[in-house]
DNA sequence: CCCGGCGTTCTGCTGAGAGCAGCGGGCGCC
DNA sequence: GGCGCCCGCTGCTCTCAGCAGAACGCCGGG
């Protein structure tokens, strides 16, 4: 590591949930401020896969990838690649554009706790 | 890399654009069927910064990245950690949450021109 | 011509961590 | 007991993230 420019440090702290929570448990993987990217994806990817029905190992195989590897993704452990996200989504037959508009979803679900809407209830006012 | 299972090939071809094209121009960085994250993210995070007016380097001294990388970062040629997303999210004022909406809006637009409407465009109906 | 500003590209480097395998553990269910 | 599902730990290899230095291209202005 070059010494001229410290690494940007981490904005966020990650703290990892208590390990006794149930694997099904809709406790999110951060638990201060604001998550990161990697737990926002996972979450959403696991969410995914359960609405499918589908073990963490059939769909890491269909994706091309360790079990273990693809738990870790999902609970926001390791950093996934942009083709690794891809492949992921394709095992669960979701384009990269339904998963980011998910994520984002999500997203606006969880912060507008006090009232921003999300597309969804746009698309009912609008109906 | 361990000889039991090969790495996941990649899912898209990633045909970099014509060099020859102005840094301002609205051309996308993928050229061939669904670009990866990186390429949107990149994408957006630039578009974010040229409507702040902002300069390369002066957000990459707010990220506290050199502007080499960020540059790297906006063509979608490196992969940004989550901790750089979030650090340059926060160079450019915008949350997490902002900045994945507008990415999946971006995608709803591209992936919208035979008529699926936007996120804005819903609110509209509904007001 | 010169200069400065802005951004990109290239080369090269180092250390972090991606991604994996093996193993063991916990939990729920039968 | 068994099984299925998932998580955590250790350890490994190799890729590449992130950087620095340098050069380049383009533009505008003097």
């Amino acid at each position: 590591m070059a010494e001229t420019a410290p690494p940007p440090q981490p904005v966020h702290d990650d703290v990892p949930p208590d390990t006794d929570a149930p694997p099904q448990s809709a406790r999110p993987t951060w638990t201060r401020r604001e998550p990161l990217w990697r737990h926002l994806v996972g979450e959403r990817l696991r969410q995914l896969r359960h609405e499918r029905g589908e073990t963490l190992d059939r769909t890491a195989r269909r994706a091309g990838i360790s079990p273990q590897y693809l738990s870790e993704i999902e609970r926001g452990v390791k950093e996934p690649s942009s083709e690794m996200i891809a492949a992921i989504a394709g095992a669960l037959d979701i384009t990269l554009v339904d998963l980011v508009s998910a994520v984002a979803d999500r997203l606006v679900t969880v912060q507008g706790a006090w009232g921003q809407p999300t597309c969804r209830a746009a698309f009912a006012l609008a109906a």
